[in-house]
Formats: C-alpha cells, sequence, structure tokens
DNA sequence: TATGAATGAGCATTCATTCAT
DNA sequence: CATGAATGAATGCTCATTCAT
C-alpha cells in the first residue's frame, strides 16, 4: 500500500516558499530556516529534495526560465495586425510585473549573479535571444506587409522593444510611484511605432 | 609637526580597491580581506576609514551617485540641435558602459539590494528622477521648438530613453557578443526620434 | 497464523550488513543508510531490531567476542605436543587475519573505542584474559611435561604470544607487501619454542 | 616595531591541545569547540593556523611521526651489547608507553583511520618500516659477532620485536592492572634473546 | 596611523532517530 | 512487520569586526 509520491508536491512546495523568502530578503540573505518555515517543514526536508541551497536558486531559475520561454512561444500564434500585437506585447508584460511584484526582485538577484556567473547568464542569454527572435519575427511580418517601412532592422526593434520592458521594471521598482509600466511602456511602444511607419527617415 | 591628511587618499584608495572587488566578486562574495589586499592596506585601516563593509558599499553608492549626477548635469549644457544631442547622449552613455564593464557588474548589485533597501532605492530614484528631469527638458525644447510634434509627453520619452539605455546594458551584460549598446541605442534612438517628428500619430 | 519469527534472521542479517559496512567505512563514517541499504532493509527496520547504531556496534562487540570465546575453548581439547600446539594456534590465528580483512578492519575500530570506553575495554579485557589464560594452560603443560625448561612464566609467554599476533595484525594492515603473518608469525613462534626449550638461560 | 612571531608558538599550542582532546575523546567526538577550550584560543583562531580539522588531525600524524624517526635513528649508534642493547630498546619503548598513555589513545584511533585511509598507512608503514629496518641492523651485527646462531633471519627477529612491543602496547591498554609492558616486554626479548642464541634450533 | 592576530556569532549541511501509514 | 518521509539537534567552518601593540 504504498503511499502517493508526494515528491513533486514538496519540491514545488519549496520552491515556491524559497521564492517567497527570496524576493523578501535575497539570495544571501535568505537563509535554510526562512524557506523551511516558509515552507512549512523541517531544515532536513528541503535537503530531502534539493541538495543544497544553491541547488534551489539554480531549480528556480530553471523554472521561471522554462516557464518564461513558454509563454513567450504563445506569442507566435497570433495573426493580429502587428502594431496592435506589439502594444499587446508590452502593455501585458508590463501588466505582469505590475501584478507580481516578487518575481522582479528576484529578476534582480538573478542579473547580479550572472554577472559573475556564466552558467546563470547563459540561461539569460538564451530566454532574451529567444524573445528578441520572437519579437523580430513579428516585426518582420510588420516589415514585409509594407506595416512598416523597409529598411528597417527587425533585429533592432526586436532589442530595442526588450531593453524599453526591462529598463522600464528596473524604473519601476524604483519608483513605483512615478513609473507605470503598462501605461507608458504603451506610450513608448506607439511612439516607437509612429518611427517604424515613418515614411522616410529624415536625416538629423 | 603635523604629516599631511593622508585621510582623503585613504578614502578613494579603499573604495577604488572596494569597486574593483565588488566588481570581481559581487557585494557577498567580496570579502575585507579581498579589499585590503587590493587596497595594499591592512584589514584594520579600512575600519580606521569605513565604519562597515555596508559603509564603504554606501560610499560607492554616494560616490557613483554623485559623479553620476555631475556628469549628467553637463548635459543641460548644450545647445546643439535637440535630435543630435539625444543620439549624443545615448551613443556616449551606451559607449561608456562598453568601456568599463565593472561598472556595470557593480549596477546590477545595487539594483538587486535596491529591490530590498529603500535607502538605497531612494539614491536610485532621485538619480533616475533627475536623469529623466533632463532628457524631458532637452526634449520639452524640441517640443517647444517645433523640432517634434506637439502632444508628446516629454517625461514619457524621457523614461523610454532611460529604460532603453538600463535595458540595454542588462541585455549587453548577458550576451555581449550579440548587443552592441553604442551602435544599437543609436539606432533605436533614431527610430524613436522618427516617431517624435511624424506629423500625426496614426491610429492603430 | 502466527507468522514465522524472522526475527533472528533480520538480527543476523543486520550484523552481517553492519560489519560488512564498518570494515569498509569505520564506525564514524558509516551511516545507517548504509547499513540499511547493506541488508537490503530499510533504515525503520534496523530500528525494530537494534534501539539505535550504537546497539548494533555493541551487538558485533559481543557477537564477535562470544565467537572468539568459543573458537578458543576449542584449543583447551588437543593433546597433541606442545610446541607444535603453540604453532598450530600461531598458524592458523594468522591464516584466520589474512582470510578476512574486514574483521581487522572492524578489530581496530574496537581498539580505538577501547580506549574510551570502558565497557568496550571490558570485553577485550575477558577475551585477551581468556586468550591468555588458554595458552598458559598449554604452555605450563609444557612446563610440567619437561617439554620447556622450568621457572619459565607461563602467563608471561602466554602474553607474549598474544600480543604477537596482534601486533602482527597491525603490521600487516600497514604494509601487507612486506608483513606476511602466517610465515613469520610461525618463524617468531619457533624462536620462543627455542628460548623456552633452552637449558640454561644465559645471562646477558 | 613588528610583534613577534607567535605561529610556530600557536600551532603547537593547537597541537598540544587537540591531542589532549583526542587522546580523551577520539577524533570524532572531538570538537573544534573542545579543542578551541583546551587551547585557550576561540575557534576562529585555530583556522588561523590550520585549514580544517583533518589538517590538526594529519599534523599530529606527521608531528608524531617525525619525533618518533628521530628518537629511532638515535638507536643505531649504540656499540653495547646486542642483547643488552635489544633488552634495553623494548624496555625504554614500554616504560615510554606507560608514562604517557594519551599517545597511545592516539595511536589506537590513527590504527583506525589507517584501515581505511592509505594516507595515513603510509605514514605508517614508513615508520614500522624504518624500526625494522633498525633493529634488524642491531640483530644483524649480533649475527655477524657470533652473539646469535647463523642462519636466523634479522628482518623476522625485527618485526616479531617491533609486534611484540605493538601488542604489548595494546594489551596494555585493555588491562592495566594485569600487564605491564616494562616488566613482560623485558621478560618476552630475554626469552626471544634465548632462542636466537640457541646452539641449534631443534626440530619439533 | 597602521597592523594583523584574535574573536565569536552565524549558517549550511548532515544524519541518527521517529512515526504515520 | 516494514517503510521511508520527516525531524531537528549538532557541528565544522567563515568572516565582519575589534583591539593590543
Amino acid at each position: 500500500m504504498p503511499r502517493e509520491d508526494v515528491s513533486e508536491t514538496r519540491k514545488s512546495q519549496i520552491l515556491d516558499a524559497a521564492a517567497t523568502v527570496f524576493a523578501r530578503l535575497g539570495f544571501h540573505q535568505a537563509r535554510m530556516d526562512d524557506i523551511a518555515a516558509e515552507a512549512r517543514l523541517s531544515k532536513g526536508a528541503l535537503y530531502l529534495y534539493y541538495k543544497s541551497k544553491d541547488a534551489i536558486i539554480f531549480a528556480i531559475l530553471r523554472f521561471s526560465f522554462a516557464r518564461a520561454l513558454q509563454e513567450m512561444r504563445q506569442l507566435r500564434a497570433s495573426s493580429e495586425p502587428v502594431a496592435s500585437q506589439l502594444i499587446d506585447i508590452v502593455r501585458s508584460s508590463a501588466q505582469d510585473m505590475e501584478r507580481i511584484p516578487g518575481v522582479r526582485a528576484i529578476s534582480f538577484e538573478f542579473y547580479a549573479v550572472a554577472a559573475r556567473q556564466s552558467v546563470v547568464r547563459d540561461y539569460l542569454r538564451i530566454y532574451f535571444g529567444e524573445f528578441r527572435d520572437v519579437l523580430a519575427a513579428i516585426i518582420q511580418r510588420g516589415i514585409d506587409s509594407g506595416e512598416f517601412r523597409a529598411g528597417v532592422d527587425a533585429q533592432v526593434v526586436a532589442m530595442t522593444v526588450v531593453a524599453l520592458l526591462e529598463g522600464l521594471a528596473l524604473l519601476w521598482m524604483v519608483d513605483p510611484e512615478v513609473v507605470r509600466p503598462a501605461r507608458q511602456g504603451e506610450q513608448a511602444m506607439r511612439l516607437l511605432l509612429d518611427g517604424l511607419r515613418a515614411e522616410t527617415p529624415r536625416p538629423l
């Protein structure tokens, strides 16, 4: 009469707790005791499911990464007009970040780690690369359809959009009273779209 | 026979060393021993000039902050055409970050800390606020002069430019082979400028 | 419908496994998990039969002790000539140790523990005491029969033989390429026998 | 005005303390706190001078080993009659062990470790090997001078003497009331000497 | 002013033991 | 009988900070 396998339950129970604690305290300041308490497990139990604190951090990285990639791939499907699709993407990304502030706090932890650890950097490189590719494909569709003027470099525009979103996340974390990612992100995107549509780019 | 005051010399000697070590190892992984060794001072000497490791971190924050603000205020002076001034700002910011990668690594450390410590966040808020204000003033000049179309929100555009620069810094750290802040930042800025000049923003 | 009592089976199953693991890893380095795995039982099962890890260690001590005493008492029976019986004893003891190296590894663990725990020391005291007594009886027979010269202290000779065997076990563990307990133990015993037979012990 | 270098002082202060604690509690049961307390230093100070607990254990091994080898080499010099020199060696070895019981307790710890760690075994191999060589040289001198009968294998006799001493140490640790290493070791050595001198080894 | 030896609080990790199933 | 998930006390080691010199 084998008991049901709680292994997966425990693992996500731990990751959830760890994410909460990491968001509050940061990777370093967070103690295994904090995570255990948050997960309502004993400290020893954490080690039944994860080899070390670092292993938990990496598991969170992998998990968030996988989910982010998955969400991103949903973007391809759409057959909306390109401009409004881009605005949707920016707006919903911005809304997501405004909705769950903890996630962003952890992102900044990861960015700090990435600056020194190539393993972490690798994950981010793939993530941002794929994000740019998805956007670039959409933008390219706009160019091909004549919605955007020819001569635009889709990759550069994609990079601009990603940078804009990440930059807004930072500014919002720093000054949430003033920075409103959804609203202002959308306005920024509209400006970019105006630039993309402009018949002739004028010289300086 | 008073010896000359080495106090200021020592302080910046320590801050330089600390910045180097923090860039390499991060705030947490960096040991007071590492900083002392890098500064060619004894560990005890660090405590003659700074009360604690955190005090050193804050001193770096204050110092970078002050210098960044100062550099920023130089921007006001210019009487260039607005568009080219904006491009200059983006390009030189991007070039700066490409020139001294260590500085950026420390920025990411600060951003991670800012997500949890309001004192740090306060500094960043002021910094980014001022940056936006400077840019907004320039942009407003463009609007007033008719170089940009009326109806544009200078603050939003300023925020967009700052977000773009910060986002590029992140993407560049993650993937320096592909992301070229100076070149691509300039292209992004030109797109934005095209949008700003567009006679009539078109509806979606 | 009483199931057959597996209790004794389990107990020796556990002791066998524990002995194997202890021989490989030592008392301290060996984990209850290791013993359970080796015994093909769950960790919990170990506690059904033994109260603690220490209890297992003591059970091994008691078991080895009982068997060793029993084997030893077989020695009394013989009616061989004394000299050859002594040589037989030394040779077969030495052969035993060469045959099962694990047993010796555990002995050294017990000796280390004995140096600090009187309970363990007590067992060893009885064991070595009895060993000496058995040998002393044999030797005394040699003295009484005139095979050995009078004036010899049977207890001292017995102690010498036991010390020799234990010493050889140590030297063999340390340098098995060079030390051959059976062969060299026999030669040592023959020398001793020559000394025992010598008409007159000569002054220095 | 540099302070005197306390490094060597501290190191031996720590080794002394550690030896005391190890003798009392064994390698495993001894805590770094115990050693620190015994050395009247903080736990941290131990780590200034030794990298780890194992490093302390090894340092004790190396130190004892070096001193034991050194003492042993003093034996070569003598030009006493061989028989009395051997008796002196046995007697003084036995007296040494009776004098400092702690040293022996640690030996048994090392023997237990040696059974599983070749690094430790290597030290002991060299030590016992050298001990045997020194004794063998002395015994060979006895053979060459005619003091002992020809046909004796000096190495085997040397091994016998070493085994005897180690065996006595064990028996003494186990039963110090009954076993008197110095006295009984000397008697055993005299028996061996009788055997060595015997004109003709008799057949069984 | 400067040193660096010393301190000790703090933390990740291990593992014997328990107990619900 | 048997299991193995869960517990939590125990401990080696680190490192910011202090202070005698």
